[in-house]
DNA sequence: TGTGTATGCGCC
DNA sequence: AGGGCGCATACACA
């Protein structure tokens, strides 16, 4: 059990300790303290992770357990379950306004300076009684617990990073697109690329950068084109569009994963995002730089495991699926997610023709497909996992008349009103397009139940995961734990030393057992997953 | 010159 | 008239 403390020193710093490790922190009145009594042993509590935990880290602490108050808050703040007058008090106005601490100011002191003089202790204990007043403090707590558990991981991961070979990637870049250009320069790859457009659409002095003059181009050669998108042009009959749909390929290869990218994310050998956990409303991270959301299959071979060390990457088959059979209870849903492939599953149970079809019709429930094929799928499916499809179709309708929803573990969506960015000076609209926007909410409370549960499962595994990864790794030294460095929704990027690799796989499978466990109790949801130990990231299986 | 919006791409 | 994101760029506008 570690032992953490946390105390003022003279002068406006403050010594804190964690295990062995200790740091003197220059700071006011504290935005933080520890929680002794808690249930599993002391626990920080803090107003932001991300103010307190790189410089923790730098200095080599590890914390094991937190209270994130700026996450609980606004996640109470919306929880349906929730008495919101519980968090009104003595600084909450604060707290409702605060915002996440920006990465690339990753200090202590804030320009805000109210920041420094918040009472943790306060907001903490309006919390507490805030859940324990609720009818779902159970389930509020376990969210709580796994929201800021993922707060933790997330900083762990930016201070770990992803092993990244420059030399790779930079060999990568030469290959594909030339060396690199002066600054503001199409490298020559491209150049060379631009030139064949403009022989091929004889267009001289033709800019393939720009919509106007390439959507006029294509006109002139007779292709009625009404947007310049790949995947418009793919169909197209003329001999420039395979240059052009290169050319636009390796064009979005430079300016967003090229030699400016490397310069501003990569350092030391790792690959650095920043993720902002609970970033988008349903609970799924976002991220605010290095673009962790698009790591694309281009520049995977350049993350590559240190020597003697291998890249374990685990994603679970059709997450949310399986956990709207197990959030709905369908106990037909349920069976055929037993095994691998659960749209094999539903064709295997007779309850469709084929596995594209089982995909379609379940993609198309989940995110509210009216039309096509999907939605044809939808109606037949209805009939075969009425509890599964009904409760998706009851958040659309509930969204549909203005009415909140909520995730299993008890995250509340916004409310109809702010869903999006809506301009106020914008007006009555017409009864048109008010039944539009409220069929889009309803297509936005059909989705967020099931992709916000969904991130409810994930934080669940990759919190379990964290914590059996640090116990995997106990009798060696600190340097040589296996260690989280990536996370995106449904799958985990974990660096380990090679002898590990396969204990790794088994702790994350467990943890998937766990986190299932966790949110649907007795009612058994298998959630398999794809794993690969490899050297390079690129090598993953994926399909 | 700077700012906001639209477009297109990438990921789940 | 199929959900959630981030990012780079071009373009329109101030």
């Amino acid at each position: 059990m570690s032992r953490i403390s946390l105390s003022r020193l003279p002068g406006d710093r403050a010594l804190v300790t964690d295990g062995g490790s200790e740091l003197t922190l220059g700071i006011a009145d504290l935005p933080a303290y520890v929680r002794e009594r808690d249930a599993d042993g002391p626990r920080w509590v803090w107003d932001d992770t991300a103010r307190w935990y790189p410089t923790l880290l730098a200095a080599g602490v590890r914390v094991e357990r937190c209270h994130d108050l700026r996450l609980g808050h606004h996640l109470l703040r919306r929880a349906p379950a929730v008495d919101r007058e519980l968090l009104v008090g003595e600084q909450s106005a604060y707290w409702d306004r605060l915002g996440p601490v920006v990465p690339s100011d990753p200090v202590l002191f804030s320009a805000d300076d109210t920041a420094e003089h918040l009472r943790a202790d306060l907001e903490d204990a309006r919390q507490l009684a805030a859940v324990a007043a609720s009818p779902e403090a159970g389930r509020l707590g376990l969210l709580l617990a796994a929201e800021s558990s993922g707060a933790l991981v997330a900083a762990e991961m930016t201070y770990a990073g992803v092993p990244w070979r420059v030399d790779i990637h930079e060999r990568l870049l030469t290959d594909l697109l030339g060396p690199r250009p002066p600054r503001g320069a199409r490298p020559s790859g491209l150049e060379a690329l631009a030139g064949e457009v403009r022989t091929a659409f004889d267009a001289p002095g033709l800019n393939p950068d720009s919509r106007p003059e390439l959507l006029a181009a294509l006109r002139r050669a007779g292709l009625e084109v009404s947007d310049t998108r790949a995947s418009s042009l793919r169909v197209l009959d003329h001999p420039g569009i395979v240059p052009l749909l290169r050319y636009k390929q390796l064009a979005h290869l430079f300016s967003t994963n090229g030699w400016v990218w490397i310069d501003q994310w990569v350092s030391g050998g790792r690959f650095r995002p920043s993720y902002q956990p609970a970033g988008s409303t349903t609970g799924r991270w976002s991220s605010n730089g290095g673009g962790a959301l698009s790591f694309p299959a281009q520049v995977r071979p350049a993350a590559v495991a240190d020597e003697g060390w291998m890249l374990v990457v685990a994603d679970v088959a059709q997450l949310e699926p399986r956990v709207l059979a197990g959030m709905s209870g369908d106990t037909a849903l349920a069976q055929a997610a037993r095994g691998a492939d659960l749209y094999q599953g539903m064709v295997d149970a007779g309850a469709v023709a084929s596995r594209k079809d089982a995909k379609l019709g379940l993609l198309g429930a989940m995110y509210g497909a009216t039309s096509g094929e999907s939605g044809r799928m939808v109606a037949g499916l209805t009939r075969r996992y009425p509890a599964a499809f009904g409760l998706v179709e009851e958040a659309a309708r509930a969204g549909e008349r203005g009415q909140v929803v909520r995730t299993l573990l008890g995250r509340g969506a916004p409310g109809l009103g702010e869903a999006w960015d809506t301009d106020p000076d914008d007006g009555p609209a017409d009864p048109d397009s008010q039944a539009r926007y409220r069929r889009a909410y309803g297509r936005f409370t059909r989705n967020f139940v099931v992709q916000g549960t969904g991130a409810e499962w994930a934080l669940c595994w990759i919190a379990e995961l964290r914590n059996r990864l640090w116990r995997l790794g106990s009798d060696g030294p600190l340097d040589a734990r296996p260690h989280l460095v990536f996370f995106l929704h449904d799958e985990v990027v974990v660096h380990t030393p090679a002898g590990l690799a396969d204990a790794v796989v088994e702790q994350a499978t467990a943890a998937a057992a766990t986190a299932s466990g966790l949110l649907f109790r007795d009612l058994t949801i298998d959630f398999p997953l794809n794993t690969s130990v490899v050297t390079s990231y690129a090598d993953a299986g994926k399909h």
